[in-house]
This record gives structure tokens, sequence and C-alpha cells, in this order.
DNA sequence: TTAAACTTTCAAAAATAAATGAAAGTTTGT
DNA sequence: ACAAACTTTCATTTATTTTTGAAAGTTTAA
């Protein structure tokens, strides 16, 4: 295999990816096409390597940056834009995994506590639904805590993990 | 907020977090129908509540069952099928995570494992191809193992977790 | 073996999500 | 202030995903 067969296999497998997570699938290749790229890349480039419209290119762009996993760079004597993704992994990962708790989690929380909180009238139907929805109410809590805690640590959070659970 | 409404409520954001999350919609409003459900529940009555056709409650409560969340129970001198849902949040997690590894991580490291193993003729851009392929490569399998390790805990590996973290 | 009671399948339709591209907007240099 | 060089927006089109429902399949009991 070559690096052009390479890449391109690279970039498809990350958007599929991308796209069984919530992220849309040009939004990933885009991100995993400036992973691998040497050099900043323009608006233009994106659109010629992944064959996409202008539009799509900017949309998708913007809310690259706007989970903060890709940088805009200017270079001295152009007038267009360059693109950079985040390459440092456990920065990517924290910065995904704190976007997606505030994005999800927080809300999901919101409306469990909310559910979680009714009246009972003791039925058997509403006890169940009062401790079901309460247990993963508390359940998302912990998860989300756990997130928080363990994106804390930044730098090769992973590692010091696996070293913690290896004990 | 009355039972009725609290349900319903719980049910569409539960179904709206699923499609963030590569469940399908009603796929995942079928499982939050489940869990706060006192007994089991039968085709007939999953169409009626969720406003479906049989063959969308069909294809999904099948599709539930091969998650491994979701099980067929008959009662005596029933002909037809009910079901309950996982309601344990330990084993619902586990069994996610473990079915998200061999559907989306295993494949994905297959080629990770694949483009990162390109011949270099030492270009700056194959240099960073294969670098970055190569970190990555690492970096997924290790939050695969992770992800093993603490689903090997099962009962209360959360919690376990938390406590890990704390010290 | 038959037929009633139920479930599954899958081609077609409907709903949803994403992409296009031209027009509007912005920035920069002269 | 102007216009060239570039980016963003968004109504419309296109692609993808999900749902429907009728026909085919299966199971059970008599």
């Amino acid at each position: 295999m070559e690096i052009k067969e390479a890449k391109n296999k690279f970039i498809q497998t990350w958007g599929a990816l991308g796209s069984q997570w919530g992220i849309n699938k040009t939004m990933a290749q885009i991100h995993a096409l400036l992973m691998v790229s040497t050099e900043a890349v323009s608006m233009e480039d994106v659109m010629e390597e992944l064959q996409i419209s202008r539009g799509n290119a900017s949309m998708n762009l913007r809310a690259l940056m706007d989970w903060g996993i890709v940088y805009k760079e200017y270079k001295a004597g152009e007038r267009r834009e360059f693109f950079t993704a985040e390459k440092d992994l456990d920065e990517l990962a924290v910065k995904i995994a704190k976007e997606r708790s505030k994005r999800e989690i927080k809300p999901a929380l919101k409306i469990l506590k909310e559910v979680s909180s009714i009246e009972s009238n003791n039925t058997a139907e509403e006890i169940q639904f009062i401790e079901q929805t309460t247990k993963l109410y508390d359940f998302v809590l912990k998860a989300d805590n756990v997130l928080d805690k363990i994106t804390e640590y930044k730098d090769n959070w992973l590692t010091k993990l696996v070293v913690k659970f290896m004990k």
C-alpha cells in the first residue's frame, strides 16, 4: 500500500467512525486529513482533497473550531486562512470528552433529575419509574464526575489510568 | 408533572440521546420504555405506546436483543412474546461497552494498524502520516484495553473506579 | 394437517440529515 | 473609498436513514 491509498483509507475510516459517534462524516474526515498533514491546510486544499463544496468545508471547519480541536493559522503574506488539527491525542480526547459532557450529558442529567422528582401516588408503575430514573441519574452523574476527574490529568491521563488500574 | 408526562419526557430524551450515540431513536425509546416498566411488555404494547409500526417494533426489539440488553420472556398460557430490559446499570453499561468495542473499536484498530504499516520513502508527509497513525493505534488500543479491564469488574465497576481515583 | 395467532422480512415511502453553490458578507491593500 | 481575495450563510437539492405495512414465515394447539 502506498501513502496515497493509506491516507485515503484512514480518512474514510475516521469519517465512518465519526458518524457512529454523533459527529458528522465530513467533519471527521476533515479532522483526519488535518491530523496527518505536516503543514497547515487551506480551505481550498480541504475542498480539493475531500471533493466537497466550499460551503460544506466552511461549515465543518467552523464546527471543528467550535469543538476546539482545529485551529486557524495565518501565514505571513497570505490573505487566506490555514487550518491545523490538535494532534496531541490526550488533549484531543479531553476536549472531546468535555464537549460531549457539556452538550449531551449535562442536559440529560437535568431531565433525569426533573422526571425522577415527580410526586408518587404509590402505584407500582410510579414506584418503578422513580426508582429507575433516580438510579440512572445517580449513575450518569457519577460517570460524568469520573470523566471530569480523569480529564483533569490532561497529560498522559490514559497512561495514568492504566497504572492506577493495574495496581 | 404527573407520571404520564414524566414517562414520555424520559422516553423522548433517551431516544434523542441514543441517536447522538449511534443507536437509532426508536431503539433507544423502546429500551427506555422497557426500563421503566414493572412488567414485561408485549410487542403490541410497544407499538401502541410509541406509536410505531409492527415492522419497526420487531426490527428494533431484535436489535436490542442482539445487543444483549433486552430479553424475551414467555408467560404461561400466552402465545405471544414479552420483553424486558436489562435494568442493572452496571451490567447495561458493560454490555454496551463490549458491543461497541467489538463493532467499532476493533475494526478501527485493524485499519489503523494496516495504514500505519506502509513502507516509508522518508518524505515529510509519509513520516508524519506513519507517526500520527501509529500514535493513534497505540492510543486506541490502550483505551480499549482499559475498557476491557474496567468492565471485568462487572458489579459496581463505576464505584470501584471512583474509589481508585480518589486515592 | 390445518388454521389461528403471532413474528419477521423487505421493497417502497417518508423523514431526516447533509451537501451544494450562488449571493451576501468581510477583510485587506492601495 | 474601492475592489480584489477570500469566507460565510442559507434556501434548495441530494443522499442517507428510518419507518411503514403487506406478504411471507413460523409456531402452536387441536
